[in-house]
DNA sequence: TTAACGTCGTGATTTTTGTAACAACGTTAA
DNA sequence: TTAACGTTGTTACAAAAATCACGACGTTAA
């Protein structure tokens, strides 16, 4: 794929919403779309739509716009893998039940396989046909069904130890709900998500919009 | 406040980040601290920090740093309100609860001081000491609590309905867990935060890594 | 006294990201 | 046949963000 080198981090972002949007045009048995009307649907500009699929070598139709099928699968074959990747989801409270519930069965090719937690309660249940091991066996786990990304939902004071035990069995990418900025190899990919952070900024910005209205 | 006009959005995330780990600090009874302190505990680099802290006209010693009370209080007066702002919680399923659980109490310029849900079961109980209305008292409470802020965690079929609801009682800032593109006035703000979206990315960008270590 | 050091603040530069402009090309309708 | 239309692909341009490079300024120690 020679494509694949060198595409801005932005555009990997918004091809995923793309996607999403076009998942369920297909859903409402739309075969073909413009670029205008993805645009309306993700919040992006047209242009930004077509230099996004022309990144990825897809192209349209200047008559009937882009075929909702072939692109869906042009976006999936340079975003997913060839083979369904496992996830793995540690700390099976309130936060990893929701997540659990949520993103399991919306993507073809992401499936999680595995939970972890330290709760002697939790620990050989069965959640969504999921086994629940304990921590100690994150190691075998991990490499017996060969996952490489995994979901942190586990309070904030352990969220360090068990994600250096992660990456030590063989994670290389980690989605971190936990409010600290985990230190590890470089080569790590790492996507923190502290819900903290995004009511403040919103908090902020929901200011600017008052502050603003109070002018006019 | 002169220089609040034109700050990147990025430079807010990372202000807030700064603080998160400023806040850590101030609890290990740290009083100053240099930039490449912050750098390394928050990922950004030396420059940017200083950099940021120039932004919002915040300035250091050369020979001790920056003052860590000194510090954590210009950002807050920069992002925070003058009052404590109101948000509002609407969908108290289980990804509602860990919010609530999570948020509640960890930052003084915010409270979520009213819950929304159409279950019955759930409507008119009390969680951490806030009451959950039925959705048909959004205008009433929200106008009543003078709340700006909303979060949804409602499901994606709702979760259109839902924020219109909110924005027609005057919300003006939104974190969006439903994993839909929200159609709404352009001067609202949204944070969209779909946990697909996060799990596929990180997904791509691990198998990057392990792509380049076969090529070692 | 002065030179070496470490850090800050900031102008200059590069890199990344988004936008505008327009040619090319079917389609439609005069 | 031809002109007008709407959409795509792409080049050129602009804006935003990150990085580099260096002067300024206490502090330390020779
Ligand atoms: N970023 C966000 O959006 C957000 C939102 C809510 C919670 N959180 C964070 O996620 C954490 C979990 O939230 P929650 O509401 O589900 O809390 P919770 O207490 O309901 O669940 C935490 C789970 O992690 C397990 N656990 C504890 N230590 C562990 C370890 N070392 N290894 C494996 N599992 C372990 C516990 O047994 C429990 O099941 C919170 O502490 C908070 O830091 C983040
Ligand atoms: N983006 C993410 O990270 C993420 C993760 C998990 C879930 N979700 C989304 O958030 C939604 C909630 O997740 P959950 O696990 O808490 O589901 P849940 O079913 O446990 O909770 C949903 C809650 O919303 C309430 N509700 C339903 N319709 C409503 C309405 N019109 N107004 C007010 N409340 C209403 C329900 O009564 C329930 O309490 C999911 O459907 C999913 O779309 C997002």
């Amino acid at each position: 794929m020679k494509t694949k080198a060198n595409i801005p981090e932005k555009t990997i972002e918004r091809l995923l919403i793309y996607r999403r949007e076009l998942l369920n045009l297909k859903q409402e048995m739309k075969t073909a779309v413009f670029s205008h009307q993805i645009a309306q649907l993700t919040g992006a500009t047209p242009v930004q739509v077509r230099r996004d699929f022309m990144q990825i070598g897809y192209f349209g139709s200047s008559v009937h716009g882009y075929n909702v099928d072939e692109l869906i699968n042009s976006i999936g074959e340079f975003v997913d893998d060839v083979q369904t990747q496992n996830v793995a989801l540690v700390g099976v409270g309130h936060l990893g039940r929701a997540i659990l519930d949520y993103l399991q069965g919306r993507r073809e090719k992401l499936k999680i396989t595995a939970l972890f937690d330290v709760d002697p309660t939790k620990v050989g249940s069965v959640l969504h046909g999921i086994r629940c091991y304990p921590t100690e066996q994150i190691p075998e786990i991990i490499t017996h069904e060969n996952i490489k990304v995994a979901i942190v939902a586990v309070p904030e004071s352990n969220a360090q130890e068990v994600a250096e035990r992660l990456v030590w069995a063989g994670i290389t990418g980690i989605v971190n709900y936990a409010p600290i900025k985990l230190n590890l190899p470089p080569e790590v990919y790492v996507e923190n998500r502290d819900m903290v952070l995004a009511v403040e900024k919103v908090a902020f910005y929901s200011r600017r919009v008052n502050k603003k209205e109070e002018l006019l």
